[in-house]
DNA sequence: TCTGGGGTCCTAGGACCC
DNA sequence: TCTGGGGTCCTAGGACCC
């Protein structure tokens, strides 16, 4: 299922949640929109997206409920929010994936991996021909997608996924950018063919380009760097990417770990996988968490809510018919500690009563003296036909 | 204005066996 | 009597991503 690709496209739905939450609502086109938690901004919980006209105000995903609506008090805007309906963007996603998956490319079809919702690698395999030029693949890709589910999207273009995934999020820059001169200059909705004009929407980095690219960007630009390793890595005095593209290799063993030093590497190099692995996504697990409006502190009710969130995890996996070979607690204490508790199964079960208890008995194995933030389960699956 | 929820992968230490 | 290492499994936590 997987083959060699002299390109690979990474594929990124526009603003896809809120955009799915417009196309059932299209009243809230236009208008500031959030959707986070429950959809209750006094309530505990965060953005998962925020519409462009939202992010205008300052407010962005992850930030608190609370916070985004006090901005929007202040700027006295009347702003909407939603709960979050994953079973909508389950639906929405497997529709595009679908699309995705019956394009053909040089006459074959494409190898289509999955990463998330609203994001995909799409490569060429072993057997494809004259693929052409990877841009004017890249706008029929898009050109498709917004006309079978109405979706935009922007495309990124490389010789590796990591170059290709980058590429989109220059793709989308120019999108937003152009939309914001449109709006200031007060030209209304994207027209032209299928809306999206030629060519903008998508870019290409490839090896020929990476260090033009990607050279004088800070090491957290790179696709798998957060703030902790960029941090580990300003300590070596390594700041850029290029930096890390001709760092010491025995330095960064040494500092970061056999592993990951070399990988990081790779990444400052611009170096990686352009297989494009069209294998059905397998979850290892599964879990759930929850944030309590009120802090718990009846122990009781901790019981209780470890084995009514546990069982809520055990339908899902039997929903898939796997069993669990591995229990997991999580507990969040007041004001913000978290410690996880797990436990490896004797032999694997799907059985609702013995994965409650065990959930509920790795409880034992935290101290009880602080109220409860967040409980969460996560039970490890046992792989398919195995 | 306190800091979501769903995932994956890696590391490191201790237990245990040879 | 004292003390090796290698290998693997289990567990807890960290880091990152969407």
């Amino acid at each position: 299922m997987t083959g060699p690709a002299r390109w690979v496209l990474h594929v990124d739905l526009d603003q896809f949640i809120a955009a799915v939450e417009v196309l059932r609502r299209p009243e809230l086109a236009g208008k500031p929109v959030v959707v986070g938690g429950r959809g209750n901004p006094t309530e505990r919980g965060v953005v998962a997206t925020a519409s462009y006209e939202a992010r205008s105000h300052g407010v962005g995903s992850g930030m608190p409920l609370r916070t985004a609506a006090a901005k929007f008090r202040k700027a006295e805007v009347d702003a909407v929010f939603l709960p979050v309906d994953a079973a909508a963007y389950d639906e929405a996603s497997a529709t595009v994936m679908g699309v995705l998956r019956g394009l053909e490319w040089g006459g074959v079809p494409v190898l289509v991996e999955a990463l998330g919702w609203d994001e995909a690698f799409v490569g060429a395999g072993p057997d494809h021909g004259d693929l052409g030029d990877p841009s004017v693949f890249a706008t029929h890709v898009r050109e498709v997608l917004l006309e079978a589910t109405q979706l935009r999207s922007a495309v990124g273009i490389g010789d590796n996924k990591l170059q290709a995934k980058l590429a989109t999020g220059f793709a989308k820059q120019r999108v937003v950018g152009a939309l914001a001169r449109e709006a200031g200059a007060g030209i209304g909705e994207e027209s032209g063919p299928g809306g999206q004009e030629r060519g903008r929407g998508t870019y290409v980095i490839s090896d020929a380009t990476w260090y033009d690219e990607m050279g004088a960007r800070p090491t957290t630009a790179l696709w798998g760097i957060g703030k902790k390793t960029a941090d580990k890595l300003a300590v070596l005095g390594l700041e850029t990417v290029d930096d890390l593209a001709r760092s010491d290799p025995a330095l960064l063993a040494t500092h970061i770990g056999p592993t990951t030093g070399p990988w990081l590497r790779r990444l400052g190099r611009g170096v990686a996988s352009d297989e494009v692995d069209a294998t059905p996504y397998v979850a290892r697990g599964h879990g759930r968490e929850e944030t309590f409006q009120e802090d718990l502190a009846d122990w009781s009710e901790v019981e209780q809510a470890v084995d009514r969130i546990a069982r809520r995890v055990v339908a899902d996996i039997e929903a898939e018919g796997r069993s669990a070979v591995r229990v997991e607690l999580k507990i969040r204490f007041r004001p913000f500690f978290t410690f996880t508790r797990s436990h490896k199964l004797k032999q694997p079960t799907s059985d609702p009563d013995v994965l409650a208890a065990e959930a509920v008995a790795l409880l034992d194995r935290v101290e009880k003296d602080r109220a409860v933030r967040l409980l969460g389960v996560r039970l490890e699956m046992t792989p398919p036909d195995s």
